[in-house]
DNA sequence: ATGGCTGCAAAGTGTTTGCATAGAC
DNA sequence: GTCTATGCAAACACTTTGCAGCCAT
């Protein structure tokens, strides 16, 4: 899990694309192969301004917009909360939001995965991408 | 699914909430329990003002936050739309989202709800609520 | 050099809120 | 009569956009 590596793919990914490396792009990109949460814009251009200073919250939200874009990172949009983002080297999972702390923890289960294929299928329809949130709370022990 | 009685059961559960029956709120409610789809407040406001003329959005959303507190609707944000309702007389499902038509495809997987359950215990959580919802696009016969 | 990128401020979208009045109980 | 609900307009939170100058290529 090399930060530094993945900061470089993600770059590449975007040269290859023609897209133009600024030094805010550089910054963002080395914040979001840091990251390990799910940071909104507004702390995403916290955590850049060290880096950049004067960096503007528009150049954060355009840069994301084109990261999503080439594939680099996803955005989440869970409920009552501003969008976060993270970069997509991770391998596909889905989240849990523990409502009292906000705490997010990732799970993937290949089993409900395929009965959502399966159900779709049934349908006719073929899945672009899905989106599946547990809102959970933590289990008293009584 | 008797849309006159659908209307009565939730102007009852309200009245025993202590909610005072307005001609705004009672409107709301039959459009609401009439609702074959998953409108929006805005068209839930275009919809109701044939019944009352002049009756203000914000009324509207007023209304729609009491009922979801009082439980008698649910509320969906689905990606990139404004938040869309649904009376909650319907058996428990998810959603299912045509990105080409916005239609919108609701169904039911006890298996899948077996796993989730599953997978929050592991982790010592018990979800509160959940939400699915699946992108697809028709399937393309070549 | 040129065309995409930036910062700034202003606009946009969906939703909520403060206030004076109206209307349900 | 009391006290909640309404309509209006203004505020809100998050995000996008128009523009003039800047800078990566």
């Amino acid at each position: 899990m090399n930060v530094a590596e993945r900061s470089e793919r993600m770059k590449q990914a975007l040269r290859d694309a023609g897209v133009r490396m600024t030094r805010q792009r550089q910054a963002l990109l080395r914040v979001l192969a840091t990251a390990e949460d799910h940071p909104n814009a507004v702390e995403l251009h916290r955590r850049v301004e060290s880096q950049v200073p004067g960096i503007s919250l528009s150049t954060v939200y355009r840069t994301l917009a084109a990261l999503e874009e080439q594939g680099v990172i996803h955005r989440h949009q869970f409920e009552g909360t501003p969008a976060r983002f993270e970069h997509s080297e991770t391998e596909h999972h889905d989240h849990m939001i523990d409502i009292d702390t906000g705490k997010v923890v990732e799970f993937c289960s290949d089993r409900i995965e395929r009965l959502q294929a399966e159900i779709a299928a049934e349908l006719g329809y073929d899945i672009v991408h899905h989106r599946m949130e547990l809102y959970v709370r933590k289990k008293k022990r009584t």
